[in-house]
RNA sequence: GCGCCCGUAGCUCAGCUGGAUAGAGCGACUGGCUACGAACCAGUAGGUCGGGAGUUCGAAUCUCUCCGGGCGCACCA
């Protein structure tokens, strides 16, 4: 209701300019005011106008409220300040609209986009920076797909890198075991419930040491084995890399199965190995060189190579570029960033190639698919989009804009421009956790802020702990309160909650700001937190089920009251405050679409909620006498409940029944 | 050296395209369960918005500069 309204406004105060003024303004600021005495939208226009105008702002803005006369939805507007113009809202109407609610499923925008996410590399255990990623990711692509956009939802697989090959090094050469005989420890683990992901984050941490702790001469022959294992991989077709997709599957299913905890799944895993095997690169090379991108070095320190500008590069004519971006290394070898600047042609449609694929894991109402060579028959087709989404931490910001370089350069200007690296800070841990969790800090990291998680130290918290702890929590507290309830029913509520403290955690904070994380603060189920708004949905839904009505049924006789008795003077401020909260959810969504930052739902639905507990502890609903009143009460509450549960559901949290 | 991010209450963070008295959570202190569940609510204390200069009718927000912290800048991925 909030965003129609405005919109409303803005129209009318653009064309009123240019009636009265002949001025042509594009964007009318319009904003919340700080206190309902001020009205329920507000513009400064007249202090802008005022140089224009030569006027004073006050003397603008009183031309401008009086001819402002009649506008639907609006009861008033008046001049505040020295300039200000407060509109003042319709209640009545203003709550008809709440109620009726903003259509759930909107009209399709038509836009088909693509959001990548989550892409940890299959030789460990996911972490708590994955999970901030993930969190991330999946929680846009609902926001995307509330707005009415198709999306597909994709997770890069690197399982041909050097990380997958570290772990093959591990498995091969520090546990000697052949391939047959990895083959069969994968099946013992599996067999134990041993989580192979967990196996691999210390073997993965051991090689990486191992690396360096020998003399100098075996230190070079480690690395040169852990190269050799590398282009064994990449080539394929042989023992090792067999060992490497055996390894990087395997984990691959746990990633998988770790997310579907948090509700978390995918359409497409395309894998790096086919992006190899498929030549996607000679693809894109050929029309990097043909658009002259790519240009050959035959000078300098990149001699040899095939280079491209960085952009923001100003290098002029003739002068040698030493700072320009390999991307065909003097042996030929194809860098990161060319592989992506493929598959990013790909990912737009653009390459004119396309995968193989193949079913790969099935979740309850769809399948989730996995590139491959040779594929299936029919299959759906993935790519092709109109807008991407990239979330990848910031440390990343480079490469991706290189990317985004090589296709504003090849001419795919509308592309580039609708590619956005959902950039993100990182997980890092607090000194204190770190020590709690027994790892040596040193004398200087004590004193730092925080500390990076890194999967080749083996240092930080994995996912799965960190999901397996809530839960442990949550039940505790559930246990504690619902005694009439069932082992299976205790269980589903904790591990609701559970999942709704972490990803409520992961939301809370904007993308950019680095996250120290703590279990205190992860492990906490009261002020701002997932739990405190799933407390507020629970406490609504009681009100029905012990008045013994539905919010339906409430709306619906809601229908013939007329509410304007209770939305005026002084004690109504409250109530009408909060039902201009409900109605704001398209205006937060488009906030959230538009800065790609989903903590402004996070915000949003925590003020919403906080806004209701107050409502429902003002105001007994149930011992209401008047019944009138007490319909308007029991719809108030049924509107913040509809829109708690749909905040909640865009955020990736349900809404339990009890907890 | 160059680039990006951050610096707001004791702690952790919001503060939308510059706008009306700078907010929340946690922590501290005080009060509220015989009313729809206290994973809740109310109140009190707590801030030179890192420092300085500038632009503006108006700056936490924009520009410059300095200080402090983090991250990038490979023929690694």
């Amino acid at each position: 209701m909030y965003l129609e309204l405005q919109k409303r406004l803005g129209s009318r105060l653009r064309s009123l300019l240019e009636e009265k003024y002949g001025l042509l303004v594009e964007n009318i600021p319009l904003e919340i005011p700080p206190d309902l005495k001020f009205g329920e939208l507000a513009t400064p226009i007249a202090f802008e106008l005022a140089r224009k105008l030569r006027k004073a702002p006050r003397i603008i803005a009183q031309e401008i409220v009086s001819a402002l006369n009649g506008l639907e939805g609006f009861a008033g507007f008046e001049v505040a300040g020295a300039g200000y113009i407060n509109a003042r809202l319709d209640r009545a109407a203003g709550v008809r609209l709440v109620v009726g609610g903003e259509s759930l499923a909107r009209a399709s925008s038509g836009l088909h986009s693509l959001v990548e996410h989550t892409s940890i590399n299959p030789n460990k255990a996911a972490h708590i920076g994955h999970l901030r990623n993930a969190i991330l990711g999946d929680t846009f692509v609902r926001l995307l797909r509330a707005a009415g956009q198709k999306v597909d939802v994709q997770n890069y697989i690197d399982n041909t890198g050097v990380q997958v090959a570290d772990v093959v090094v591990g498995f091969l050469h520090l546990e000697g075991l052949p391939e047959a005989e990895v083959r069969q420890l994968l099946e013992v683990l599996k067999g134990n419930g041993e989580r192979i992901d967990y196996y691999c984050w210390d073997l993965y941490a051991r090689t990486s040491q191992w690396y360096e702790q020998g003399t100098a001469e075996e230190n070079e022959a480690r690395k040169e084995l852990r190269y050799a294992t590398l282009h064994e991989i990449e080539r394929g077709g042989n023992d090792t890399a067999e060992v490497a997709e055996m390894i990087s599957t395997a984990v691959l299913r746990r990633h998988l199965e770790t997310m579907q905890r948090l509700d978390i799944e995918y359409d497409f895993l395309p894998r790096e190995s086919e992006i190899l095997h498929l030549k996607f690169w000679e693809s894109a090379f050929e029309q990097l060189k043909q658009t002259g991108v790519l240009y050959f070095e035959s000078e300098g320190k990149n001699k040899g190579c095939w280079v491209m500008t960085r952009p923001g590069a100003e290098v002029a004519e003739g002068d040698l570029d030493e700072d320009s971006k390999v991307i065909v290394r003097s042996n030929g070898t194809v860098t990161y960033v060319g592989k992506d600047i493929a598959y990013h042609l790909w990912k737009f449609g653009l390459l004119g190639k396309d995968f193989g694929y193949q079913p790969f894991f099935t979740y309850p109402d769809h399948e989730c698919w996995i590139s491959t060579e040779q594929g299936v028959e029919p299959h759906p087709h993935f790519g092709g989009a109109q807008a991407i989404y990239n979330v990848i931490d910031a440390r990343q910001s480079d490469p991706q804009a290189n990317v985004i370089q090589a296709l504003r350069g090849m001419g795919h200007v509308d592309q580039a421009n609708r590619y956005t690296h959902f950039s993100y800070e990182m997980v890092a841990l607090t000194p204190r956790c770190a020590v709690e969790l027994g790892y040596d800090v040193s004398e200087e990291d004590l004193k730092r802020p925080y500390l990076e998680v890194s999967g080749r130290k083996g240092f930080g918290v994995k996912a799965d702990d960190l999901i397996d702890k809530l839960i442990a929590a949550t039940r505790a507290e559930v246990d504690a309160r619902q005694t009439g309830r069932d082992e299976a029913e205790r269980q589903k509520i904790a591990g609701q909650i559970a999942i709704g403290a972490l990803r409520y955690f992961m939301l809370k904070f904007t993308r950019n700001s680095v996250i120290a994380f703590d279990f205190k603060d992860a492990l906490s189920f009261e002020g701002e937190t997932g739990p405190y708004i799933q407390y507020a949905v629970v406490r609504a839904r009681n009100i029905f089920r012990k008045g013994e009505t539905t919010p339906e049924a409430v709306l619906a006789e809601f229908a013939a009251i007329d509410p304007a008795a209770y939305l005026e003077g002084e004690a109504a401020e409250d109530i009408w405050s909060l039902w201009l909260r409900a109605a704001r959810r398209t205006l937060v969504l488009e906030q959230c679409i538009a800065t790609s930052e989903p903590a402004y739902l996070a915000k949003h639905a925590f003020q919403l909620a906080q806004e209701f507990n107050n409502f429902y502890h003002r105001h007994h609903i149930l011992t209401e006498e008047d019944p009138k009143r007490k319909t308007f009460l029991l719809a108030t509450a049924a509107v913040a409940l509809r829109e708690l549960v749909v905040a909640l559901s865009w955020l990736g949290i349900e809404s339990p029944e009890a907890m």
